[in-house]
This record gives C-alpha cells, structure tokens and sequence, in this order.
DNA sequence: CGGCTTTTTGAACCCCATCAATATCCGTGG
DNA sequence: CCACGGATATTGATGGGGTTCAAAAAGCCG
C-alpha cells in the first residue's frame, strides 16, 4: 500500500490486449493489427474484485463477456431445492459468462476463487465489431467450443470415471491449463478449495481427501495443502482414461 | 419404396426453412425474409440417414452445423481406454456440431436413433451470412446458449442428483421439449433405448429399468417399452429440483 | 415357432456418502 | 510470542445407493 505500489497498480490496468501476456490464448488470439486496436477501445478493465465476491448472478441479464486477467473463479449452478453444481474453474485468459447466451440472461453465478482481475466486454459491441473482424469471429468460436468440450469432457467424467479417475483427470486438466500459461506442469497451487474441488468432482469432500490420500501413498503426488506436485503423469494419464499430454521426446520444461 | 413413396420424399427434400414447420425453435427463429432466403440458400437437405447410421465421427474435422429435421440423433464422447458417455440427444429442429468449435474438429460422434433427415450447414457460408444478418448471429447464439445450459444442468444432475432424480429431471425435459414441437408433454414415445439412456444418465441399465419401476409403483408414471406416460408431473418436478414447467392455470393441453 | 435383442427382477458386493472425531492451518488478539 | 477460535483438511466406522453378476421374462423379426 506503499506509493510505488499504487503507481503499479495503475499501470497494469492499462494495459492493453496488445501487451497482454494472455493475448495468445485470450480473446485476441490470431487477431491483425487493427482488430487488436478495436477490441482494446471497447474492454473494460474492471478493478480488483476480493475472493468470495461474485462477478455476476444466476439470473442477472447479461450485458458482457468477461476474461480472466489475473485470478481465478468458479462458476455456481443451483437447482431450486439448494443443490449447488460447480460447472467449471476459470483461469487467466479464459472466457466467462457464455451461460448468458441461451435467453441473455445468466444462469450460473460466477464468484472469485482468490483476489481477481478481469477484462469486461460489452456484448452488444462485441457483436458489432465481430462482423467486421473474421479473425475475432473465430477466436471467439473457438472459446465457445472450448467451453462445450469442456463440459462434455466433465460429463465423461463423472458418468463414467471413479472418484480416483476424476481427481486424475482434473489434475492433468489444470497441469495443461498452466502449462499454456508458462507455469510449471508438475507443480503448482490449486485456486480452490477442497470444498469446491469435491462439489466439482461430484465427490464428498472426505471422498476426495481419500483420494488424495491414496495418490500420495501410491507415489502419484505430493500435496501441501493446496500446492500440488506431480510425481508420475503417466499413471495419472493411465487413471484419467483421457487427456495424456503425451510427455513427447524430452521436450518438455 | 413404390413409386409414389419416392414422389413424397423428393417433396420433403425440397422444403425450405420458411416452410419449414420447425422454423420457430431452429436456426430461422427470428430472422426476416430476406435472411431467411439468404440461409435457405445455403442449407443442404440430406437424404435419409437409418437408424445407427452416423452423421459425424470423433476426428472429423467440421465442416458443418446440423439441424435435425426428423428424428433423433444421439452424441457419443469416448475415452481413449473405451469408455463412452453420451453427452446430448437431439430431437427435431436442434443443433448438432457445435462440439466441434473448439479446433474445428468434431469431438463427438452423432449417431441416427432412428431414421432421420438433417439439414446441413456449411459453416464457411453460415459464417459468412452472419456478418450481415443480425437475426440469424442472435438465434446462433441463442442455440448454443441453449447447448451449455444444457450441458451444465447434466452436469448438476450427475453431480448433485440421486438416480431417480436424475430420470425424473430427463423425462420432464424431455417433455418439455416435445411440447415445444407441438405434441403432448403428458404422454410420449422415448426415442433412445434403454441402454442409451442409462448411459446418458450415468446409470448401469439395470438401475434404471429398477427406476422406471420405482416410479410406476408410485404411479408417477406408466411405461410401455419406450412409451412414457406422465402420471404425476408436480411430484416429477419435485423429485427433479428443477425443470417444473408450472402447471398453468388450466392450460394444458 | 425359434432365436435374437431388450427389459426386468434377484442377490451379493463395492464405491462412496454420511456421521463423528481428530488434526492442521491461519488469523486475531491478548 | 503464544494462546485461542474458526475454518479447513484428514482419518475412521458405518450404512446406503448403485454396480455387477446371473437369470428370467417379454418383445421383435424372420
């Protein structure tokens, strides 16, 4: 809260898609020049938003799209007798409020898993301006397809998976989520709690502490908390029935 | 396969989107004459596919959207040690393909349920169109809004719902579907076999077959074969935590 | 009618939820 | 600095929902 730091934060929310070191897997991915310029004039970088503060509600009209800037969050599905479903976590550079799409209207409530940033867009001026940038048009298709193959990866998962299979494949999912973003693959902090991970799961949280347990006593992880370390991606990969990174000819970090 | 059978086929091939009795729920909802020329243009009719043929496979890259004209089509996502879990069924006038947004190639494989029609869109041209028929982005959006917040809600099915649950929240959607298309909601013929079903629902075949019993005994419904007959919805809605169509003042049908 | 698939029913087992208790971490204030 | 309290995480014991194995019943088609 020094001087110096302020100056910082000021700096950062200026910055543009262009110098956005998310813009390679963000919205502005395989953009020209002068896309870049017009999809920068209408984001709004939105200020810090705390953990446990929600970025929109099941039930709000949605009016934009948000990115992920820096942060994480989770996004929150209820049935009308209480019953919460997390449909997905959302890291930097990824694309939130799609749900908004069917009848404009949001049916997940998106809440901030740590102090988060995000990239808000006017969905009306998205919508203009992709007509007239093809390259924004298929970014922005490839980001709606990644959200369905996501949600159809995680209905494989829990109707077909065990409990130890889906813990493997989450954890693979995210090596690869941070690995895109130049963060280590083999170790890293998760951004949610068990509490969370065992609802996305579709897990008791005990359930997914003994699974945890398991993968340890079985030389697959190391776990503190919520930092994890992968010892054996292979046997996680053999677990997961899916998403094997294929840890191709020593080419990996 | 007389004479006159072919006749009416070549009749039904020729229909165009503003004949088309599904228009209100597909891809022309919305849209004014003129744009719907435009898409009518572009829209190829398939010729019959028969029951358990496919339409596209895992792998395929995408060429196409397609909308079901008659029938019904399953979506199959498989792992790489064999397993498979069906992610959707799709019924007349609903969207097929959108799985392969994510890098233009299909991740799922679509697979007749009984003998269809489609109508297939090229996605360069629908693209194309797009960019100067506001109406027809707004019901593309809307279709795929309508594919995540279908997947989500299965999500929270699968995760949070108990087995008769699960069946109940599938029959009142089904119904709620088949509604829409102008036939009753009380009383229907499921056009997937048990086997599929049990899969979609994240169930061993004899689990839901002990369902449906279940839900005879307390005559919530009547079942004969894939004919279903809905007994007691306001309980279904109960039993689903979701989905309740409000039974409205005297209005059904 | 005969052979096939589909559906239903029965019995034993297993994964996972639930209840209960302990352990660990973390922030706060004495 | 340590003590305390609350949230978070792990571990144990028990029971239930659902799978699996097995077999019978019912529908379908030639």
């Amino acid at each position: 809260m020094s001087h110096s730091r302020k100056v910082i934060s000021i700096h950062e929310l200026k910055v543009s898609c262009g110098d956005c070191s998310l813009s390679e897997i963000c919205l502005p991915h395989g953009l020209n020049q002068e896309e870049l310029n017009e999809l920068d004039a209408l984001i709004l970088h939105k200020p810090r938003i705390e953990q446990g503060e929600v970025l929109f509600r099941s039930g709000d009209p949605m009016h934009h799209l948000y990115a992920v800037r820096s942060g994480a969050f989770k996004a929150v599905l209820s049935s009308n007798e209480g019953a919460e479903q997390i449909t997905g976590f959302y890291l930097s550079g990824e694309l939130m409020g799609l749900d908004g799409f069917g009848d404009d209207v949001h049916q997940c409530t998106m809440v901030a898993l740590e102090t988060s940033t995000v990239c808000a867009i006017d969905i009306d001026e998205l919508e203009k301006l992709s007509t007239r940038a093809p390259g924004l048009r298929r970014q922005l298709r490839h980001l709606i397809g990644a959200e369905i193959n996501h949600d159809h990866r995680n209905l494989l998962a829990l109707g077909q998976l065990k409990g130890e299979e889906r813990l493997a494949a989450f954890l693979l999912n995210i090596s690869r989520r941070l690995k895109k973003r130049g963060f280590s693959p083999y170790e890293f902090n998760l951004p949610m709690a068990r509490h969370d991970l065992a609802n996305y799961l579709g897990l008791a949280v005990e359930t997914l502490s003994r699974m945890f347990s398991r993968m340890i006593d079985a030389d697959l992880i190391e776990t503190n908390r919520r930092h994890v370390k992968l010892l054996n991606t292979k046997a996680l990969c053999e677990l997961a029935q899916y998403d094997c990174p294929r840890e191709s000819h020593h080419a990996s970090s």
